[in-house]
DNA sequence: AACTCATAT
């Protein structure tokens, strides 16, 4: 390890570039030796270099490289097929960025990203994965003392920076994909601009594709930008000449059009969820049937995320040959959500689908409510699905809309994540960074102020934050664990009331995706399947059963879904415990206990935890008989699909959905006292609008104060 | 009586 070390801190720039002209010139350079490893070259990182020298990128190393020379942050506008992703942070490392113990890190906003780049940068500079190179993602860190170079999730970075606030352990840091905005990418720019001015040794490289990359360029007060081509086919865009008043049908009328009239390739079709792409995959394979022989069989794929891994890869299989002798080849149609816009791309597309929907995240501060929305997608992402055709050859895209209102009605960009979100687990965060000043922090996208003053309001009813916005103890420990706030706090109280280990197990259920499964076709079954794992208090008590049923039958992998329940989340599930667990424990010195399972206390503990972590958002049962949100004062139903059969006069919720009614989803049945005991600060009666809810917590606060009298009082 | 895009720690 030392002679590497060695190694490392003789690398300089001029080295650097001295290595990087002499790739692959002479036949004296191919016998050279690798300077990471010190082993001679082998056979295939030369045969990897001579498609290496291809990409578009590889003429513009030299004029990047002069460029992070001599300024702090440079922007690099790259398209798809530059290179910029693999070459650029390698090139770093070539020209020494990587000296003293420093480290080149890449972050990607998804973890699969991280993973193969990691893996194909590997390959390209002849060293093995986990060494030089390596990869750091939740549940996963392939890096070690030796690596100069690691590809890691924007969110993984943004914790990292939790224990080393300077990013001492960074030469540089290179954000990639940018322009996607992921609220974690926002606030690393946020916090590495502060850095920028602490470390002037720190370098930061922010690489987005052609969308606006100027706005970077003017937020990190007008870094160079570098314009790298991209290598894609060219794309013929059709638009409709009137706008279509259904945009499902019309997605279904054009796929079966290209397939009756167009030339061989195969076809993606973007819309909006799960429910609506089965239903057009029906429809689809209806009008499949109407089409004749010598056109080829057109097979019909869905891809949404919550699709299991099996189906998902059926989408790389290639499409059928002719059905008689002659014909036209088959070809298949992709239905898919959002995920093949950027998450996933599969080649062969030659045709796409625009009806110009996609489901987004709002939040809206003034209720405190996160929901989904289909809207009309922007611009940018339009030109990103039209891409998506371009991939391996020209390609079509027919936009479901008119030109006009591309050009006037869509907007420019999506509105970046951090303008639609929630913001009590940023600012939890920042504050652990020690950004104490959240409103004049330098965000290039700065949240609503109601949403920030949102966020400090709950962090103090959560005493995560003081009167004076100071992250206390408790906030501290908050900010460590992978949760939002309510949960953490759910699961840091829950010591108090003796049920650490039931608490773990109930957020690691909650933070996984949809663990009861209902397919349309078998919603009975999967009811009554759901059945076995009831608690008569609420849902928070069903996962908890469901979860330990799970574990009672880990040897049997089949279980989980002939019960209806997600086999890929109980696992995930599962991890997310351990990591919880971990964290608790060892970090943060926290017992991990239980209350005797045969306690009549067993329950009754783990609901009180749920109130210590949710008791603002709380119902109570009117009179009239609908749920009333407390201070909110907004009418709501418990979702159907709780396992709550009574209706409690108080409970404890989640979720709030808004969809054909305001649904409380993930409920639980509490009593009144709790809310009083655990939580006065916010059952603060001086605090509190007149209605059925104040008058039975005004009952309830006399009685305990009559209790704590007669306990007061000398015993006769 | 139900209608969760995607991503991350």
């Amino acid at each position: 390890m030392s002679s590497t070390k060695k190694r490392r801190t003789q690398l300089d720039i001029g080295e650097g570039l001295r290595a990087l002209s002499a790739y692959g010139d002479t036949p004296a350079a191919a016998r050279a030796l690798n300077p990471l490893t010190g082993r001679p070259f082998s056979a295939r990182y030369y045969e990897i270099l001579e498609k290496r020298r291809q990409l578009p990128v590889y003429g513009f190393l030299a004029e990047v490289l002069e460029a992070v020379r001599s300024h702090q942050t440079v922007v690099v506008e790259g398209e798809t097929g530059s290179g910029k992703t693999t070459q650029i942070p390698q090139m770093l490392v070539t020209a020494g960025y990587a000296r003293n113990g420093k480290c080149i890190a890449c972050t990607q906003p998804r973890r699969v990203a991280a993973m193969s780049i990691a893996q194909r940068v590997s390959d390209e500079l002849d060293v093995r994965l986990g060494e030089q190179v390596g990869y750091s993602i939740r549940f996963e860190d392939t890096t070690g003392p030796l690596t100069v170079l690691k590809f890691m999730t924007d969110g993984m970075l943004l914790r990292e920076a939790m224990t080393d606030p300077f990013l001492e352990r960074c030469g540089v840091v290179v954000l990639d994909e940018a322009h996607e905005r992921t609220l974690s990418t926002d606030v690393l720019m946020g916090l590495l601009k502060e850095l920028l001015v602490q470390r002037k040794d720190l370098r930061v490289v922010v690489m987005s594709a052609t969308l606006d990359a100027s706005k970077f360029q003017k937020y990190f007060d007008d870094a160079p930008l570098l314009r790298v081509p991209g290598r894609t086919h060219p794309v013929e865009i059709f638009y409709t000449p009137e706008p279509e008043r259904d945009y499902v049908e019309a997605a279904v009328r054009t796929a079966a059009q290209i397939h009756a009239c167009e030339a061989a390739g195969d076809i993606l079709v973007f819309l909006t969820g799960e429910a609506e792409i089965e239903d057009v995959c029906a429809r689809l394979r209806g009008e499949a049937t109407k089409i004749g022989a010598e056109r080829g069989e057109l097979v019909v794929y869905p891809l949404y995320s919550s699709l299991p891994p099996h189906a998902q890869r059926k989408i790389f299989e290639p499409p059928p040959g002719p059905r008689i002798p002659g014909g036209m080849p088959g070809r298949k149609v992709v239905v898919s959500t959002n995920i093949a816009e950027t998450s996933l791309t599969i080649d062969g597309i030659v045709y796409v689908v625009d009806p110009g929907f996609s489901k987004q995240k709002v939040y809206n501060p003034r209720i405190r409510v996160e929901s989904l929305l289909v809207s009309p997608i922007s611009r940018a992402s339009a030109k990103q699905r039209a891409g998506r055709a371009g991939r391996t050859r020209p390609g079509k895209c027919f936009r479901l809309y008119t030109e006009a209102s591309f050009k006037n009605d869509l907007q420019d960009q999506t509105y970046p994540e951090i303008l639609r979100s929630k913001m009590s687990n940023v600012v939890l965060t920042l504050k652990k960074l020690g950004i104490d000043d959240l409103v004049h922090f330098d965000f290039m996208d700065p949240p609503a102020p109601e949403t920030l003053m949102r966020a400090l309001e709950l962090l103090n009813y959560l005493n995560a934050l003081d009167d004076d916005g100071v992250l206390t103890d408790l906030g501290k420990h908050m900010s460590e664990l992978p949760l939002d706030p309510q949960l953490a706090k759910l699961l840091l109280a829950s010591p108090e009331y003796s049920c650490s280990n039931e608490a773990l197990s109930i957020v690691a259920m909650m933070s996984s995706p949809q663990v009861f499964l209902r397919p349309k076709q078998r919603q009975r079954e999967a009811d009554e399947a759901k059945t076995q794992f009831s608690h008569v208090d609420g849902d928070h008590l069903s996962l908890l059963n469901a979860y330990h049923a799970f574990k009672h039958h880990a040897s049997d992998p089949s279980w989980a879904n002939q019960n209806f329940l997600a086999h890929r989340s109980l696992v995930s599930a599962d991890s997310v415990r351990d990591q919880l667990a971990r964290i608790l424990d060892q970090r943060l010195g926290i017992p991990l206990v239980s209350t005797d399972f045969a306690s009549p206390d067993y329950y009754r503990n783990i609901r009180k935890a749920i109130v210590a972590g949710t008791f603002m958002q709380v119902a109570h049962l009117e009179r009239s008989g609908n749920y009333l949100t407390v201070k909110d004062n907004q009418v709501v139903a418990i979702h159907p699909s709780s396992v709550l059969d009574a209706k409690p006069p108080w409970v404890c919720f989640e979720e709030f959905v808004l969809t054909s009614r305001n649904f409380i989803r993930t409920v639980t049945a509490v009593e009144c006292r709790w809310l009083c005991e655990i939580a006065p600060h916010y059952y603060d009666l001086s605090n509190f609008p007149k209605c059925e809810a104040r008058a039975e917590l005004e009952r309830q606060y006399r009685t305990i104060l009559a209790e704590r009298k007669l306990n007061k009082s000398p015993k006769q």
